[in-house]
DNA sequence: CGCAAAGTTGAGCGTCCTCAAGCAGCGTGG
DNA sequence: CCACGCTGCTTGAGGACGCTCAACTTTGCG
């Protein structure tokens, strides 16, 4: 297990005060009660401003399909309609990390607005169509329909919120229960866009989920097996990318209860 | 060593081809030439602006005072005039995360404007003072300024760069090159400022640095005893916290040579 | 059918965590 | 004045988690 203090005061908890909110526990969005139906009506809110206010150029994609490469100049945000993508950070050595998964609705592109490049590859990991949003163009609309800018601004914090909840998972999970998390993550995206949870298809390789949790294609595979042996996931038959997860909430479970591995929850 | 990559396409570069690229490696911001005057009087001219064109309320602030809580109602972003802040991930289950260290002319509170309340706890890590910029005043100015909203979106866009680097750095880099490039990215950030860099004082504990950087506080202790060990920075006799770093590409090329530990680089 | 890519599993090992002891700086109080 | 406690830092010893290397199986495609 990784550290989880800073301070003293930081240490783990005695146990009674961690318990109490074990399953309740989530990351993502710990303010929204009910964030299913909420980012739903927010995305399609979006979409449909979009297509009324501003001017699109939509581009359908295909698996494998870069939508705009790290260091291209800047001139467009994108708005995914249908799909799922992954951002890669390129560092000037060579490495290379996954940092951002994103589904319909997200925007992709933000990056680039500082520098007047994109700082990222944007990659298609599944058919799908992007909105292409000339930036000059959505500023300007923005100054005529207002309630654009504020949909710009929420994407953009919202963006923030998840990069930093990367961040936590990283840096206080275990290798086990960071692929747990993001099973977790992916059911709540899903869920969030009203899709179906209960079978997920992971787009992804082992390679590729191990480059963005930090950690091995090998230890990935283990952690899913693991998972499995435990129930907590199951896999189709032919096809270990299919993953159906009876109770997201176990899952969370799961994860609560790598974090105090020691504490019988009961004592003191 | 962590992993640097995700499908066979990704593995170890033949050493050959990452040495050429070694020292002018770095992660934060290599798309600019001369980042240190561009970012100089970007933040001077912000702040300008700033203060012609919004209502501000100033606010002193001195260590560990917090300018706002995760959780508190959002309604302001913040600009930092002086001073340095962290900013602190407080998940449900009481596990906290350092996401982020800020500096003169950063923004804070962005978090907030999604959900309408903040996301983290802002923290002074020094005396300094804040502006705090109500932001339904902050959207209004833009729009009879609008330079000021391409600012604000600069803003925006340099932070999640910032946060996809920390990804980077903790998903690539072994415990004792994060640390190195932790205090470069210090280094870094003071220059870009205008300030010294030759001698900087942490304002962190080693367990803070270490809970930012995802692991213990004697692992930070052990990596900063090694740096000093091979003359890549030197301690101020009395008072661990000072750092000199006499030749930050010293620095930078320690990192890099982490990355490639088996290759001697002239074979091949 | 054969080959390549993806995935699984095992064995060994290294990095980093855990636990522990000791030291230094500092404010408080006897 | 020094004892005392507290916090922060350093260093060591031992162990665990996850990486490396390797062999093998499965899947998909020409």
């Amino acid at each position: 297990m990784l550290n989880t203090e800073t301070t003293a005061a930081f240490r783990p908890l005695p146990s009674g005060t961690a318990t109490h909110a074990a399953w309740t526990a989530q990351p993502a969005e710990p303010r929204d009660a009910a964030p299913a139906p909420r980012t739903a009506s927010r995305i399609a809110e979006t979409l449909r401003t979009l297509q009324d206010v501003v001017p699109i150029t939509r581009r359908v994609v295909h698996v494998g399909d870069t939508i705009y490469h790290s260091g291209e100049q800047f001139r467009s945000l994108h708005v995914i309609n249908s799909g799922f993508f992954k951002t890669i950070n390129l560092a000037a050595d060579g490495r290379e990390q996954v940092v951002g998964l994103h589904f319909k609705g997200d925007w992709l592109g933000f990056d680039g607005i500082a520098g007047g490049q994109y700082g990222c590859d944007a990659v298609a990991m599944d058919t799908g169509e992007v909105w292409i949003i000339r930036y000059d163009a959505l500023i300007a609309a923005c100054a005529k329909h207002p309630p654009l800018l504020g949909m710009l601004h929420t994407a953009m914090s919202l963006e923030m919120t998840r990069d930093r909840n990367s961040l936590l998972s990283l840096c206080t999970l275990s290798a086990d229960a960071r692929v747990a998390d993001f099973l977790r993550y992916w059911a709540e995206s899903l869920a969030q866009r009203g899709l179906r949870t209960d079978q997920i298809t992971l787009r992804m390789t082992r390679a590729e989920i191990g480059n963005y949790l930090g950690m091995t294609l090998e230890t990935v595979s283990r952690a899913l097996s693991k998972l499995s042996r435990d129930k907590l996931i199951a896999f189709n038959q032919k096809g270990r990318r299919e993953v159906q997860i009876p109770d997201v909430r176990a899952l969370c479970a799961y994860i609560q209860r790598s974090l105090a591995p020691a504490g019988s929850a009961v004592l003191q």
